[in-house]
DNA sequence: CATGACGTTATCGTATACGATTTCCTATGC
DNA sequence: GCATAGGAAATCGTATACGATAACGTCATG
């Protein structure tokens, strides 16, 4: 299906930011008409991920610093929330699980192994975040952690970690939440512990100066040559 | 244009929850054909207000009174954060206005005109996210309010707008604002202000006890019939 | 070399046509 | 009256065709 073809190459960075996603050329790729790609734009649209221009197609939406704070610092506030409305609902096996994964990110940092490590952040906020009996508010959480790592592949992929920090505030977290210090102490850990992200990035990206999402500007499809009598 | 036209009829009620939008039949109402109208459709499906079913089009999304109150105690979440992050960028004017929004809105409840309050409630909120610099955080919050609103439209219409409440806490927020108590404060002030109105919510729906979102069932397209010969 | 004009080509936006699927209506049986 | 089956009609999903528009390349000029 051309929508998610379209959004896993935008969410893994096979088209970087500012792209020009031609329609006719990824219509021929997939083997359908344009129809379907036209409708796969219009959703990606909606969810930010594209720009449309009338007459001019879609680009991939372009994303600078400003915004991924914007984005973050937003984040950071319904983590905070929904952290504090979850974790009464923790079971004993959840912090458990919870325990497991922040120990197995500390092998993983000492084994420099960063895939792992994020897979591994990610597995620890969602034991949390399935505890949330807010949906809507889960789903939001989702759609902008989907929005930042699609960042992060494309733009910001040097940003440092801050392993030890992070493995050390989940620690703090877990045990914050375990002896129950109420939803105020928590929500404002949690929020704190993606802020301080923010902060990292922020502390990054005066060091590198340079407008960051100037670089590796999107890659423009290739044109191809119509010659009279030429083999398609 | 399609888009639009369809939003807003879902936006104002004119498409209840559950109403089924008959493509060809709009196509051939606004005088198009019926791929503007997908496209149209798929970009309402992001947006969450339409719900897609493989070959059986698209329908007005159903909201119950779980999802709304979980839509609002994020938005206050949201709102509260934003309202603390803009209010030292609040200047004389700015406070003029929000008083005076404040006065009109009491002169509007002494009215009993309802469409009026609203409308200032709105401009009130207005004033103070104009000054957040999160434009992310804005849209989303812009989003959000886009949501209650037709929900309030097409289902839950009759929920009390605890106006002398309203109107009290917001001479309290502009007073808490002004004399600058910390950011902490404010965001918990107008967190809980937004919050208010939830509980508000809690306890009329328990009066009425039956689910709300049932009533008022989507008006579904008549049927045209054809008959051979029948002019068209 | 840089800039602007102009023409060609690629691409976009959508109408029409048509096969696939669901919905709706009618007939039949209990 | 109600349930079920079957067929017709409505509707959906998308390919193809084609006019509208922007992108691109080439040439002329300063």
């Amino acid at each position: 299906m051309a929508y998610h073809t379209l959004k896993q190459r935008i969410l893994e960075g096979t088209y970087g930011p500012g792209y020009r996603i031609v329609i006719d050329r990824v219509a021929k790729e997939l083997g359908v008409s344009a129809i379907p790609i036209r409708e796969a734009i219009r959703r990606l649209e909606a969810e930010g991920l594209v720009e449309v221009e009338r007459f001019s197609g879609a680009k991939v939406t372009r994303i600078d610093a400003k915004m991924y704070e914007d984005i973050l610092s937003a984040l950071a506030v319904l983590e905070g929330y929904a952290t504090a409305q979850a974790y009464r609902n923790l079971t004993d096996e959840d912090f458990d699980a919870l325990r497991q994964t922040n120990e197995a990110m500390r092998q993983a940092r000492s084994d420099f192994d960063l895939t792992l490590y994020s897979r591994l952040n990610q597995q620890f906020h969602e034991i949390i975040l399935r505890c949330c009996s807010n949906r809507y508010l889960v789903d939001e959480i989702h759609a902008f952690r989907e929005r930042m790592d699609a960042m992060r592949v494309s733009v910001f992929n040097l940003i440092p970690h801050r392993a030890s920090d992070s493995i050390a505030e989940h620690d703090k977290l877990i045990q914050l939440m375990a002896v129950d210090v109420g939803e105020d102490a928590v929500e404002r850990f949690a929020r704190q512990h993606r802020l301080a992200t923010l902060e990292a990035f922020r502390r990054w990206n005066e060091q590198h100066t340079r407008l960051v999402a100037e670089r590796k500007e999107g890659y423009r499809a290739p044109r191809e040559i119509h010659r009279p009598g030429a083999d398609p």
